[in-house]
DNA sequence: AGGAGTTTGTGAACGTGGGAACAAACCGAG
DNA sequence: CTCGGTTTGTTCCCACGTTCACAAACTCCT
């Protein structure tokens, strides 16, 4: 958050760009399927759903990879995007916990295409272990500590239930994971150096019916 | 977005402000079931995750309802934030995309306790019709615009894949509905009036993947 | 009743993010 | 080579969000 080393070609991305990074890698992948060679801020904008002065500004702190006059060439600026995510490489995830959206989750293509992959299923519950899910092992909670060791996992993401969510990340930072991606409705907390990100459907639908509320009353 | 009509009460919440709400209501909830009749902003700011003057400027949007040299008291400001957020009533949803997503958000039982509940799911296809998921029937995508019109739905989930999203949110916009939660990993535009709000798996793990790859530079 | 202690509600300072606008840089035609 | 047309990269400014800090308001004890 603060000082940079020595800085070498150290930027700092802003917040709201890097979360932002993702949705123009997408976009890229769609117009490359389409055999687009070479788009404008303009179209890359429009297809991202973002002002295209925003969409320039963002892509500026990464540097400066465009033409002027002509425009972005797709597959350079696709491999720059990933190149400062991070997504040239394959991180290994670990997820805890297979009920519902566990088994929706390990069944999920997305993960494999977009850099990442499952290497581990995890559950308190034995009459779970054993099961196979999209060719994954389910196995006990405990193993946690040796896999991250060996697989060398930084990403794991929780799907238990609340009361169980605190319990979880709190074994996961201990034994070496340092992002952490929470399904379960409650605030998780974690040491300094430890990222967690949430996503939470009643709230997007709570904010969604505030909205819809306000409507009503017009 | 603009001039507020007459303005009675009519007060302006600020987004961010918005999207915390559901974060202090759940963490009352918690404060309540523990029994708990009063806290401080200091205490409630701990449970959501917050700092404590934050917390303080943004129920002081809903109005005044502390008490200074003692707190807030739990049900009371429960009430108020729900009210706030429109969950006092229950709002009617329906789910398009019934595959591994669609069945998680079916069997999830956190909609009801939060103000939703689903009235309809809908797939396209037919091998899936008949097919009850925690007691609702799976359903034509063609029979969208009937039971919006019959049970008065105002929100729609999208679980369909990527290229399909688009002609759903299209349907479910010509038949009434106003705002969408969209799963699917791609950018849906709507006309002015529609509120849309994605969740996207890959775009959270790329953000960690981001941070990740940053604290290993170091 | 008065004073000490506590906690809210908010004004003001600060930081981050968004968007218009424009100079700089590039292309291609003549 | 020059000129007109195009598009980027960046500057400047405004709006929004966060945090500090403190007066106002309340409780409780003496
Ligand atoms: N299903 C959904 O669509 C959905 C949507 C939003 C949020 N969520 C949240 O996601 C979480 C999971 O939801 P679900 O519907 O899959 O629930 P679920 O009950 O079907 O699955 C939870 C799984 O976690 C396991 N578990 C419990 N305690 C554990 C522990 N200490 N260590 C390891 N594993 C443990 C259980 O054995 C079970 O298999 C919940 O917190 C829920 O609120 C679910
Ligand atoms: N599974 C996950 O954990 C996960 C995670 C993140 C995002 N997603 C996204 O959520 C979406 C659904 O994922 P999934 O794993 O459930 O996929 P899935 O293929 O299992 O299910 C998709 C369902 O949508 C139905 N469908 C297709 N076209 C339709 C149409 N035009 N109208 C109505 N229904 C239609 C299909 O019949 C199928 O039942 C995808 O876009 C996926 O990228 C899934």
């Amino acid at each position: 958050m603060t000082a940079r080393s020595t800085s070498e070609t150290a930027r700092d991305i802003p917040e709201a760009t890097v979360a932002r990074l993702p949705v123009y890698l997408r976009a890229l992948n769609t117009l490359a399927d389409d055999e687009i060679r070479t788009c404008s801020s303009e179209d890359l904008a429009s297809a991202a759903g973002v002002n295209s002065a925003k969409l320039r500004k963002d892509l500026s702190y990464l540097g400066s990879y465009g033409t002027r006059g002509v425009g972005y060439d797709v597959d350079y600026l696709r491999y720059q995007i990933a190149r400062e995510i991070g997504v040239t490489q394959d991180w290994p995830v670990v997820i805890v916990g297979i009920g519902n959206l566990g088994h929706a989750l390990a069944n999920y293509s997305g993960f494999r295409s977009r850099g990442f992959h499952v290497v581990a299923l995890l559950d308190a519950d034995e009459r779970r272990h054993g099961e196979h899910v999209a060719g994954v092992l389910v196995r006990p909670f405990d193993d946690l500590e040796a896999i991250v060791a060996e697989q060398g996992v930084a990403i794991g993401v929780i799907a238990t239930p609340a009361a169980a969510a605190q319990d979880v990340a709190d074994r996961m930072v201990a034994c070496g994971i340092t992002s952490v991606l929470n399904f379960a409705p409650t605030v998780i907390a974690v040491p300094d150096g430890v990222d967690v990100r949430k996503v939470d459907l009643s709230i997007e639908l709570q904010i969604l019916a505030y909205h819809e509320q306000r409507k009503a009353q017009l």
